[in-house]
DNA sequence: CGAAATATACTACCATACAAAGACGCCCTC
DNA sequence: GAGGGCGTCTTTGTATGGTAGTATATTTCG
């Protein structure tokens, strides 16, 4: 039997975003899934039965359903008619195509925030980027990612494109867990990639700001043969 | 009561793309909706009752619900909980982003294009252009989305790139019903700036090709005004 | 002993029934 | 006559039973 177990309470004012207390039962175990799927807490190759996570969550199996099938949109389950529901291994190929659309989209969008910004999302970004190295001081991978999302969805906000970031966050499921493996290692790196963005933004360098926001993005080709090399398993 | 009608059988062989036959009746359910919605057989402000649209369909409201949950995701329809389900206005705001993200996505397909196209994808793309030429000669614009779709899909798949697709299809449901009521106007030009991109992308010239697509995707900009003058009920 | 046919157990899928919550009209009260 | 409280109706959300299809284990036949 598969053992995972995710904190639905005691955790930060963050969890309003991906595990809200509030909303449909369907939501709450999607979001719940969700994190245990990218957490890794639930690898590749899992079975996930309707009946089975019904009980553990104290639902029935119709939410539940509902639930598989929001993650199958984003595949990271894959539903098989009839035979059973599984968590997708991660595609190289199809992180590298995530990659890609990913930086088409955020090179745009670092492009455009240069030209205008939003005041409120700039000074919550100044906010984030504190908490953000903080919780890569402490080691805090999981906080750090939660704050990295946040970061990117505030930049597309702030450059007046939400719909980017709705863009954004459904390709980045592809590239999700694999990030997750990457951040045992530095992330104070990433936070300084992320003053660096947002100082050429500032000083209106839409050029910069791209350039920037590009190597940034560019950060996970160096680390993914590595981490494929250690955990072949969980790789198609 | 709004009447409407989808026709399941009697189209061509692009019918198995969005109405496939096959598939789960929430998915053929949702497939039939989807296309109702975007050539605003189902107007904006339509009210949607799962219990109504399952008796139409003849089905239960089990696999209407999974469909009304789907198009929500692409913000199609908005679910209010305990209260209806109806079908959104256009928002010109989310237009401009929408084309904006697209923008950033598709440049960057056909400059990628441009180094290195898959040659099945490239002759199906002839045929297809040919086929909407036809579409476009003989006022079937309907048909023609569908190839105009199906171009920008191949496009994608030939530049390697098929999760860029995916994106754009999500991106696209915001575009669709404006684009469907500007193509009561001349079609033909579009099928040429299709042409132009499909050249430039012919003789490897990256830059050229992301410009004739930048082209391309700011023809909705001029049609946009006169359409939302014409149709002031569509958005909102 | 091997291979094909069959029985069984499991799955997602659909249909139906029930529950909870907001909207609306009605009636009573002030 | 106007405003507030209450009951009813409609809506989505959830629970549960039943069905068809698939994989696997078992049995049977060559």
């Amino acid at each position: 039997m598969v053992v995972y177990f995710v904190t639905q309470r005691g955790g930060s004012s963050l969890d309003a975003i991906r595990v809200p207390s509030s909303g449909s039962a369907a939501q709450q175990v999607e979001a719940q899934l969700r994190r245990a799927i990218v957490t890794l807490a639930l690898p590749p190759g899992t079975r996930l039965s309707e009946a089975e996570i019904a009980e553990r969550h104290g639902v029935s199996r119709q939410p539940v359903r509902e639930a598989l099938i929001g993650l199958a949109r984003t595949r990271l389950v894959e539903i098989l008619p009839q035979r059973g529901t599984l968590v997708v291994r991660i595609s190289v190929k199809k992180m590298m195509e995530a990659r890609f659309v990913r930086e088409a989209i955020e090179t745009a969008v670092a492009r455009r925030a240069a030209t205008g910004f939003d005041p409120g999302a700039r000074v919550r970004i100044d906010d984030l980027l504190d908490l953000q190295a903080k919780a890569a001081a402490r080691g805090a991978h999981e906080t750090f990612q939660r704050y990295d999302e946040m970061f990117h969805m505030a930049l597309a906000e702030g450059a007046h494109c939400a719909l980017a970031w709705e863009a954004i966050a459904d390709i980045k499921a592809h590239m999700d867990r694999a990030c997750h493996l990457t951040l045992k290692g530095s992330m104070l790196p990433l936070v300084e990639q992320h003053r660096a963005i947002m100082a050429a933004i500032d000083r209106g360098d839409g050029e910069a700001a791209a350039e920037a926001m590009r190597e940034h993005l560019s950060e996970i080709l160096r680390a993914l043969p590595k981490v494929e090399a250690e955990h072949p398993d969980l790789f198609e």
